[in-house]
RNA sequence: GGGGUCGUAGUGCAGUUGGUUAGCACACCGGCCUGUCAAGCCGGAGGUCGCGGGUUCAAGUCCCGUCGGCCCCGCCA
């Protein structure tokens, strides 16, 4: 490089007409008119027009320029005539008049225009991502990134909050997502896990005395993927000791108003409300519900129970729940939208969906007569309906009538406009049930994890009832997303025995997984409880991401391929045999490796 | 593991009931052009229609399989 870099491309503006500067960047665009030419000179910091005058210096090497091609300009910063101000750009007043030129590299015809109105496809995107990469709207997007984590280490210092790593190798442990697992070579056939989440590191450290940890820290989950999914992702960790739940939810909402202030400039509201698990459940049919518009479930078993209609009586006699929703003006839904409604809540698992229209302050429906006048205007009442509204009704087994309604909620609240975009609602929700009963494994499962405190009053449940027993955990949830979630943890080692035996986890096993944190809990484990937060879905919100891969650099695919560098990849069978691994699926063997043989 | 959807020049898309030489825009290459900012004008080059098989006189188009991207269910303490 011939020069220094003086300024950057977003920084010249009308009060350093006159002065002269270096600029550096990449080409964004090139227009050249046969004698000026005018360069998009493009770096993370915006866009200068350069203006190339055929007397310039830089003429001939500028007329030889391309996309992407790095260039330094060296110029006079000059005002454009009145007419030429571009006001779509911030630099638009000004222009760079080039004096000098030093071409510092050249750039192959990229496979996609980095700037411009085509949206090239997203596996292209990530094969090359350090080229989408330049695009302004993504490193906006990591940039604003990089605030909140600035944010959230500010925060948690000033609250005097230490950051400490913990181990990216661990040992694989039961319950929970699938490990990410690593092979010892030391070791031939044992593996480290890639922390699921630093838990039990966290907890240790309370053990140890350090009182208020925060870490920003990645996780590894071997599961399948969703749009908010990766293998790896980032959270804000979080544990504190000699604290109760209010405690924890003051320092979060905390955090929350700062991040919205500084990030957003919005001023939320704290406390938070809070609503219980059971509460989100029959009202929302969800346990992380959006709470920015109503359409409520109601629950009409009991005004059904005795009616003529079969299907709404049988449900309630053997156990389950009539229920629905009242969607206001859906009188006026074509017979297709209401069969569209119904197919979606069939798809979903319901047994069918009963629409009612509600005109002339009664039932439009053939099911009128299976229903007294008196029972008609209940229902009505209960659901607060008038002229021109819809009533959605499904019977079914309990779980599946919430769960169901959960969704058409969802699907209604996006599809009818219900929501205002600008609209943040965040809410607790608590009273969680410690153990989720499985089907699939037939015992009971940590519906968190298995270091959730039980509710004191609710310890003398765990055998006799464990379906009753609530857990001191919490959810954070915003706009109906789940950004956080926590407990306050056992912190004594009877009791993380009992839960481990409610668990169905016998002493053997647990000594064998638990036991460190067993003993650990033995030497004096201080009451303490934390949260964890989803980095990555609070970028998402803030950037207004459609997709975690849009805040993450170099993402990886629905499959967990990464596209650019193609991991996963086979390895060299003199890796495997350090390992001491045997390759049992046939797979391609890498390069020149053909003594590998594949079973 | 299951369901849906997409796959056509470098990129974004069009391609009719199966029918002549697979089109358009941007990018690319050459030429012209001194106020553009998605610069403009003229010309040119560029295709294994994801891959494999089948039906047919004839397949980008129909059928089967397969690979890949995306979305969803299961899964994700």
């Amino acid at each position: 490089m011939k020069w220094k870099r003086t300024h950057t491309c977003g920084e010249l503006k009308s009060k350093n007409v006159d002065e002269t500067a270096v600029l550096m960047g990449w080409v964004d665009r090139r227009r050249d008119h046969g004698g000026l030419i005018f360069i998009d000179l493009r770096d993370r910091y915006g866009v200068t027009q350069i203006r190339v005058d055929p007397s310039s210096s830089a003429y001939e090497e500028s007329k030889k320029l391309r996309a992407e091609y790095v260039v330094a300009y060296k110029g006079i910063v000059e005002r454009r005539p009145n007419d030429m101000i571009n006001s779509g750009l911030p630099t638009g007043e000004i222009e760079l008049s080039a004096k000098e030129i030093e071409v510092l590299n050249v750039s192959k015809t990229p496979p996609f225009q980095i700037t411009g109105t085509q949206n090239p496809s997203e596996d292209l995107r990530l094969k090359y991502r350090y080229l989408d990469l330049r695009n302004p709207a993504i490193q906006r997007k990591m940039l604003m990134r990089n605030q909140i984590y600035k944010v959230v280490r500010d925060y948690f210092c000033e609250q005097r909050f230490a950051e400490i790593e913990t181990p990216y190798l661990m040992k694989s442990t039961p319950e929970g997502a699938r490990d990410y697992l690593v092979p010892s070579r030391v070791w031939q056939g044992r593996f480290y896990a890639l922390p699921q989440s630093p838990q039990t590191y966290k907890q240790l450290l309370m053990i140890s005395g350090f009182d208020r940890y925060f870490q920003i820290v990645r996780c590894f989950r071997d599961e399948d993927l969703r749009a908010d999914r990766q293998p790896e992702f980032t959270q804000i960790d979080v544990e504190m000791s000699f604290i109760d739940e209010e405690d924890l939810f003051a320092v979060v909402e905390g955090l929350m108003k700062v991040l919205f202030k500084q990030i957003l400039d919005i001023n939320i509201e704290t406390p938070f409300e809070r609503i219980s698990y059971n509460d989100a459940m029959k009202k929302y049919g969800t346990d992380r519900p959006d709470l920015r518009y109503g359409l409520i479930i109601h629950d009409i078993s009991k005004v059904v129970d005795n009616s003529d209609f079969k299907v709404f009586k049988n449900t309630v006699q053997s156990g389950g729940v009539v229920a629905g929703l009242c969607l206001s003006g859906g009188a006026k839904y074509s017979r297709k939208q209401i069969d569209d409604l119904i197919a979606y809540a069939k798809d979903r698992g319901a047994g069918g969906l009963v629409p009612i229209k509600i005109k002339e302050k009664d039932w439009e429906s053939n099911l009128s007569k299976f229903f007294s006048q008196e029972a008609r205007q209940q229902i009505m009442a209960e659901f607060q309906a008038a002229n021109g509204d819809l009533l959605l009704i499904v019977a079914d087994e309990k779980d599946r009538t919430l769960a169901v309604l959960g969704e058409l909620r969802t699907y209604l609240g996006r599809h009818e406009n219900l929501i205002d975009s600008r609209d943040y609602r965040i809410a607790w929700v608590v009273d969680f049930p410690l153990f989720e009963y499985s089907a699939d494994e037939q015992r009971y499962m940590a519906r968190h994890h298995p270091f959730t405190s039980p509710k004191p009053e609710h310890v003398k449940w765990l055998f006799s009832h464990p379906e009753q027993v609530n857990a001191r955990a919490y959810d954070l949830v915003l706009n109906g997303i789940e950004i956080a979630g926590g407990s306050i943890r056992i912190s004594t080692s009877e009791l993380q025995s009992q839960v481990f035996r409610a668990l169905g986890i016998d002493k053997r096993e647990a000594e064998d997984k638990f036991g460190f944190l067993l003993e650990a809990l033995s030497y004096g484990a201080p009451p303490h409880g934390g949260i964890a937060f989803g980095f990555d879905r609070l970028v998402m919100l803030f950037t207004r991401s459609a997709s975690i891969r849009d805040v993450i650099a170099f993402p990886k695919t629905a499959r967990a391929v990464s596209l650019m560098d193609s991991a996963p990849t086979p390895v060299r069978p003199k890796q495997l045999e350090e390992l001491g691994i045997i390759v049992k699926s046939k797979i391609e063997p890498l390069d020149d490796q053909v003594e590998m043989e594949s079973s």
